[in-house]
DNA sequence: CTCGTCGTGGGGAAAAGTGGGGAATATGGG
DNA sequence: CCCATATTCCCCACTTTTCCCCACGACGAG
């Protein structure tokens, strides 16, 4: 099981290709084969996740129902906007420029590990992600780790 | 097991030839033996399988009860737009008039790669569906993904 | 100081997407 | 039954995009 973790500040080329950290390639199984996959995230960035992890979210959609109209919008959502790149020689994935627009990023990156997966924002529209919380991290923690009990 | 993914805008010549992406063909078992099948979806697009994946879906439907008004109506529906095409030496299928009508498709075709299967819309159609969507993408995750632990 | 790793940048070969011509097949009327 | 018209299918050609490879400067460890 992954467990990625960190912030990092990295820039994107002219061709959309990011590099990944090095500490967070450190983290990637070899299972994953040097294999990603970017999708849509929830909130206005990218989620990557290393082909292994990956499988694990497409066994869970694989469950749920065709008949579901709901069930197809998600599933169409979540698919439509998967890409798998591959690392290149120099560690680096290329991010399509449907996402790219989607997350409105355009030289600079702002990387970020979070356990299973990887996430990629522009770096103000997080910023301003974090200042629109209404409560703070302190009240958060509270409500959240009290429901864990 | 297929698991298509991604979306991709191309184009239909004025043969109602349509490519199928390169990376959709990646993931397409040799069991389908360069077949697919092609049928009306749900929603106004259309359905394209594997010859391997359609196998499945033929399964399931000899499953249902001919004695059932319901279900006859159902299988004559699917069964009655099927067709099967074959690959063309550049990877494309010919798309049968009735159904680039029933899918509204003229010039332009948005191919989705929904796991054991592909969809082809007409792109502003597709932007309709996406558009009349009740709930957002992040709303209907939630309770998605609640229902399924 | 030297060596290796890491982040960044760019050029060229290969593949992918698109379009059209012509042979083979099918259809309908005389 | 035969011919004319229409349709389908296969092959070839062009243009764009993608991907793979090589190269450079910066930083840090030894």
């Amino acid at each position: 099981m992954s467990s990625f973790k960190g912030r990092y500040e990295y820039s994107v080329d002219s061709k959309g290709r990011v590099a990944l950290p090095a500490k967070v390639r450190k983290n990637v199984s070899p299972a994953a084969n040097d294999t990603f996959i970017i999708t849509r995230g929830f909130e206005q960035c990218l989620f990557v996740y290393p082909q292994d992890e990956w499988n694990k979210v497409e066994e869970s959609v694989r469950g749920l129902s065709p008949s579901n109209p709901q069930h197809r919008f998600f599933v169409r959502t979540l698919l439509q906007w998967a890409t798998d790149v591959q690392l290149d020689g120099q560690s680096r994935v290329s991010i399509p420029q449907d996402l790219l627009k989607f997350a409105g990023i355009e030289n600079e990156v702002l990387i970020l590990g979070v356990l299973e997966r990887i996430e990629i924002w522009n770096p103000k529209i997080y910023e301003q992600y974090m200042n629109n919380q209404p409560a703070t991290y302190e009240t958060v923690a509270e409500s959240v780790l009290k429901q864990q009990q």
